[in-house]
RNA sequence: GGCUGAUUGGUCAAGCGGUUAAGACGCCGCCCUCUCACGGCGGAAACAGGGGUUCGAUUCCCCUAUCAGCUGCCA
């Protein structure tokens, strides 16, 4: 059996998106579950939309989610130029869009735009339907030669039949059929001389010896036309496996103009690329067991492409979020600290010992963008509501509160040890003299140590954080509500 | 409009002729608990509709509906 080689071909014009990442993914996954090379080829054949620093974003995104490629622009495998500008500079294309023409399965174009938009016959959902009427086909050879040497623009067009059928097999899809009345007369060489992704991808993909084509669903309906393609040169056709869409909620193909996170964003927002990659590869994919946690290496091993589904599936953040949130807990400590110091110090400016506060806040946050709400209450007291000193399951209101507050206060300024562990021996007396529960003795403390309905950590811990000074203060002043109240 | 494809709870999904139709996220309840979270236990929630084929259809075929993609000198 031959080495299976996959490759990723995307268009530099811009940050890479989630569906174009999932392309990535199982393209890669799919080569190396069998041991085969997967690789990158740039496709910037259109000049209009190319983007300065898109390579680079390529490059960098493929890099941080751990998809190597073996072969690449920055990668020479023998199979180069990587780039279609520079294969298009070595005139791969023309050659094999002439051969089409000498076998009569092409041919020239000199139609102008103004021709073309008189056969534009009607108007659906805003776009125009045209349907090119091999005007030039009849065109003789002189005729051709004359344009030609006159020096008049031109396109390279594919010649399809009208009549009979053309059947292709996809791995997922099966076979598909169509009339070859539907097979339009597809460009194939522009008039900048730049191939159309159409004619490329046919030309790389055999050129470059791809074995598996694996790309968007959106390719479905124009597959008929690539294997023609292939027969006409008498080329192998790939096998091909074509990969669902990648909604958003409203069930619309993700998109960037539609303010769709791309993969960058989501780094900035504090997910890790690991939980990136695992729960894009469960979008579309399902494995053998119920297993939903994933290594990129485990990926490699249960990645069967059979068990790729074929119903578009809407990106849910929500389960993102969840997903991200195991791998934080998950993670070793110091590795989550030095992830987490960034956004720690963008709250908290004050002298605090981060690597306790982190280790709070570790099991309770789903992104790091999360930590500030949690723990924004250390650097400054919040104001609140008094009525935030009542809680109905812990029996507290207003009056229990300040009455615990009033006798604990002294408790709590002639105590020496102050931590953690002290200052709950110390209150947990307090509270078996009283003889009531453990919270309605924390809860008054805890709301007047940290102004906050929740917090990452109970009142003794906070305290500890906050220091005898600072914690004193705020009890203080929770009286001061109280009495007040 | 034409063509192609898809259709299991709100979402991701298992299922591949006979099941009480898995599991996960989310949601709700209970337990744990110095609040929240973590963790544990439990709950509500689905085969788009109609015809066939079959002893029997979520599974196979057809029709309808809905959604999506394509219909570019974009990929």
């Amino acid at each position: 059996m031959t080495k299976i080689r996959t490759r990723y071909a995307p268009s530099p014009t811009g940050k890479m998106h989630v569906g174009n990442l999932r392309s990535a993914l199982y393209e890669f996954l799919i080569a190396k579950h069998e041991g085969g090379d997967f690789m990158l080829r740039i496709e910037d054949t259109d000049q209009e939309r190319f983007v300065e620093g898109a390579t680079e974003i390529i490059y960098r995104t493929l890099e941080k989610a751990g998809l190597k490629h073996d072969e690449g622009p920055d990668k020479d495998g023998g199979y180069g130029p990587y780039v279609q500008s520079e294969r298009m500079k070595t005139g791969i294309y023309m050659k094999y869009a002439k051969e089409l023409i000498d076998k009569g399965e092409a041919y020239y174009c000199f139609c102008d735009k103004e021709r073309l938009a008189s056969l534009k016959t009607e108007i659906v959902e805003g776009k125009e339907i045209m349907i090119y009427d091999k005007h030039c086909l009849s065109l003789s050879k002189e005729e051709v030669e004359a344009n030609l040497a006159a020096g008049k623009p031109f396109v390279i067009r594919q010649n399809n039949p009208t009549e009979g059928t053309t059947t292709f097999h996809d791995e997922l899809y099966g076979d598909i059929t169509v009339d070859n009345g539907e097979l339009d007369d597809m460009i194939l060489i522009k008039s900048d001389g730049y191939p159309t992704y159409n004619f490329a991808n046919v030309v790389d993909d055999h050129t470059m010896n791809i074995t598996h084509v694996v790309r968007g669903n959106e390719y479905l309906s124009s597959s008929p036309k690539y294997v023609r393609l292939y027969e006409a040169f008498g080329w192998e056709v790939p096998v091909y496996i074509h990969l669902p869409l990648i909604t958003d909620e409203n069930h619309k193909k993700l998109s960037k103009r539609s303010g769709h996170s791309s993969f960058e964003d989501l780094l900035e927002q504090g997910f890790v690329t690991e939980a990136i990659i695992n729960y894009v590869a469960l979008l579309g994919w399902s494995p053998e067991d119920n297993c939903e946690i994933f290594t990129l290496d485990e990926l490699i091993r249960s990645f069967d492409y059979r068990r790729i589904s074929k119903s578009p599936a809407v990106f849910d953040i929500v389960k993102l979020r969840w997903m991200n949130g195991e791998y934080l807990k998950a993670m070793d400590f110091d590795v989550f600290y030095k992830m987490a110091e960034p956004y720690l110090r963008q709250t908290l400016k004050k002298d605090f010992d981060l690597k306790k506060i982190a280790s709070m806040v570790k099991t309770r946050i789903e992104v790091f963008l999360d930590i500030a709400e949690h723990v924004d209450f250390f650097e400054e007291l919040p104001e609140y509501d008094v009525a935030m000193y009542t809680h109905k399951k812990m029996k507290t209101d207003s009056a229990s509160s300040l009455k615990v507050l009033t006798e604990v206060l002294p408790l709590l300024e002639t105590q020496e040890d102050y931590s953690n562990d002290g200052l709950y021996r110390t209150l947990v007396k307090y509270v078996e003299e009283t003889g009531c529960k453990n919270g309605y003795v924390m809860w008054p403390i805890r709301t007047a140590v940290s102004g906050k309905q929740m917090t990452p950590a109970g009142a003794t811990e906070i305290m500890e954080i906050l220091g005898k000074e600072e914690s004193l203060k705020r009890i203080r002043r929770g009286i001061g509500l109280l009495q007040n109240a």
